[in-house]
DNA sequence: TAGATTGTTAATCGATTAACAATC
DNA sequence: TAGATTGTTAATCGATTAACAATC
């Protein structure tokens, strides 16, 4: 009943940053140094006071008629979701949902660094996937010691995800990226994000049938 | 400024039906037949007068004491997403994300059938990825004619994207789930889903840093 | 200076929660 | 009948939008 799930303030908005961040990373690269809150409003589809408050988590404030700086924006949205460091993860099960993370642009760009990747099927180990050499799931613990991972990504069959993040709970994990189908059981204080596609496919559904029904609000 | 952008309707409620559905197909395959709203609470960490609330929205209504129908809740859910004939959707990219998508627990689960993959590369028509085989995208249009397919799936490398959109849109397709980094420009007409991943991580990433400041409200 | 853009304060809108009557 | 659970109506909470003053 009272289970203390952990809330956080801002979601939609924390949601929308990494929108943001690959904006100003395309900004940054034309070598334009400052930017308004109108033109993310305009590439986003939303309204530019919102993006004003959006950005204001960050605390970094823009100047009237100037706008914000391209690069304070950067490190402020960086700062604010603690990717200023590398933004290291370990990923665990490398197969083709690995494969897919590994390679995905959306986190590329946002500067997510895989540093290890591991599988408990001997046939995988010692392969490299997208330059990421796979190791055994026993060596897990050590590295994860060693190169202070606070995130790991969980890419194994629903099958093995429990155990496979009971392990990782005791290596100490902070946080789990849930890909698999399964609800994790965890203790509170480590986080957990589930993704789940299904509900993507679900708003894009809902859209289809109401455009059918003619129930739209432009 | 006044882009008519397509808005639906108790988007979080929506996104939250697959999971009462993942739910379902659970408690049909144990042959349980009623299930109260307090169940879903307890397994999605939500209040059970918000999982009644959500259910409304499939018009399915329950018993006092008794609960709802399983079968009924599961026809209600895909009837409302327009789910309950096969979800059919074609796949543009067969790589490594479409690898991932195919092989997805949470979409097979929600019963999502690709029934066709394309790629433009030679190499790779004719291959079979997950049992599909993948054809070459010059005959995209006859498939789209012939299947009745409403929504491709989109996972073609970022450079790619616009030019592959435009072509499904050609060939008359009502949506397109984009897996790209490309934010695409597309009729209004034609429904668009982007997915991003970077959103998810950034919620991750902000428990975490949150949990280090102990700025938490259990 | 005039005008564009930020950022504050208030208003609105929508989603969630609370209270409780209805009902099996 | 008594009690559990739904579903309605009202209250609260949070997110978005509007209005506008501040400022460069």
């Amino acid at each position: 009943m009272n289970t203390r799930v952990f809330k956080i303030d801002k979601l939609p908005a924390i949601r929308r940053l990494p929108a943001y961040l690959h904006l100003l990373r395309g900004l940054s690269e034309q070598g334009i140094k400052f930017v308004s809150s109108s033109y993310f409003a305009e590439e986003m589809q939303i309204q530019s006071i919102l993006v004003r408050k959006d950005l204001a988590l960050t605390r970094i404030s823009g100047t009237p008629r100037i706008g914000y700086s391209v690069g304070s924006l950067i490190q402020g949205i960086e700062e604010f979701l603690g990717w200023n460091e590398n933004l290291k993860a370990l990923l665990v099960g490398a197969g083709q949902i690995g494969s897919f993370i590994l390679g995905n642009q959306n986190l590329i760009n946002v500067g997510l660094k895989i540093v290890a990747a591991f599988d408990s099927d001997p046939k995988k180990i010692g392969v490299s996937v997208h330059g990421v050499a796979i190791s055994d799931s026993a060596r897990l613990e050590d590295v994860l010691r060693r190169d202070q991972i606070g995130i790991a990504i969980l890419c194994v069959p629903a099958g093995e995800a429990q155990q496979v993040a009971d392990m990782l709970v005791t290596a100490g994990i902070k946080g789990i990226w849930n890909f698999t189908a399964t609800k994790l059981i965890i203790p509170e204080e480590v986080i957990t994000q589930k993704e789940d596609l299904a509900s993507g496919l679900a708003v894009l559904s809902a859209k289809l049938t109401k455009r059918h029904t003619s129930q739209h609000s432009w």
